[in-house]
DNA sequence: ACACTCATGTAAGCTGTTACATGATTAA
DNA sequence: TTAATCATGTAACAGCTTACATGAGTGT
């Protein structure tokens, strides 16, 4: 089906740009997000971080465990947080699913508001986009709908209504957080949206 | 990422069982809920066809265009049919995304009432533990949180009370069809949940 | 002539899962 | 000793997209 996926990589990356992990720690920690945007395979995680290693744009540190198995901790090196942001840089494709929309609210950088923003911003007109041409498919044969075509177009624009509240809200609240933030840089980074 | 996907085979299937369609047909059909469930290529459409008519579970017609190219028109067959339903009946994996949910309610036999709402009711479910899960990712760490966290579980949050609203005025909704139903069969299915 | 929509199909390749394999440590 | 969690890894396979190929009809 269609929908351009979020390069692992880059995701894996990006979490540990935040903080350094082994493999085992990226799991678990994704595990708490498992419904929103699933948890990798070990057969897939762990030969991303194999790669990422051989690109340099991360080092690793074994540490044998006290009471534990040895671990393999990740950290990002200069040219991995180089590569991640040309990587960011690049604004999600039109068409990017929910679960690329939260990857990127993960990995983005919380010292710079303004580009959060800019990302919630994008959101907003996909969706936006996506509940009109839904609307579109309910007015046009209307009488003619399966029932269980009414009830997917219902839940829909029922779930596109949702986010589009909670980006709005979101925003809002970001804007003002920039506005009355104590950091100056911030509200420079502001005036350049 | 984990999460188990719908097989298109049984998707098409069950599209054809309510109306005979080409390929293209369904492409089109499905462009429409692009967003919530995608629209699958002709590199996996068309081979998925071929499969299901070397199975005899659906036959072809070639209808020559009057004023455009000829066209297959694909029908479900009664093997197609029993199959179908054998793939219905076992129900959703507990970990079945989003689009699995609206692939199978689309594809839900709109004649029984009673299986949609038990259809719904998983879901409920699912969403509900969903919801927990991520109330606990918030409660427990809270001030640690990343702000790109903190956004995530929260969007997390307000998409499922949302799913939840939904759900639960749908099911309403449908009891009360079904109450008031005029057709013998759906009332009598109905105390079979 | 050229491009565009309709309509079907094939082949290569990417991305991910499943299943398997290993091994340490802890607890029943 | 048996199972369970922690922790990493490999190989085979499934599913899907992209890119390509074909061809009819329609409009510019």
């Amino acid at each position: 089906m269609s929908g351009g996926t979020v390069s692992l990589q880059f995701f894996v990356l990006g979490l540990l740009a935040q903080r350094p992990m082994s493999g085992y720690d990226i799991k678990r920690f994704l595990n708490t997000l498992n419904w929103l945007i699933g948890s990798p395979s070990g057969g897939s995680l762990y030969p991303v971080l194999r790669a990422l290693l051989q690109e340099d744009l991360v080092a690793v540190e074994v540490v044998p465990g006290l009471d534990r198995p040895p671990r393999k901790i990740y950290s990002i090196t200069p040219a991995g947080r180089q590569a991640l942001q040309a990587w960011i840089d690049q604004p999600a494709a039109a068409n990017a699913p929910l679960k690329a929309f939260v990857m990127r609210l993960l990995i983005a950088d919380s010292h710079s508001i303004a580009r959060l923003l800019a990302h919630l911003e994008r959101r907003r007109k996909q969706v936006a986009d996506h509940r009109a041409k839904l609307r579109e498919g309910t007015g046009a044969i209307d009488e003619r709908l399966d029932l269980g075509q009414r009830l997917a177009l219902g839940y829909g624009l029922a779930l596109a209504k949702a986010e589009l509240d909670w980006l709005d809200s979101t925003m809002e609240w970001l804007s003002e957080e920039l506005l009355s933030g104590e950091d100056g840089q911030r509200v420079r980074a502001a005036s350049a949206i």
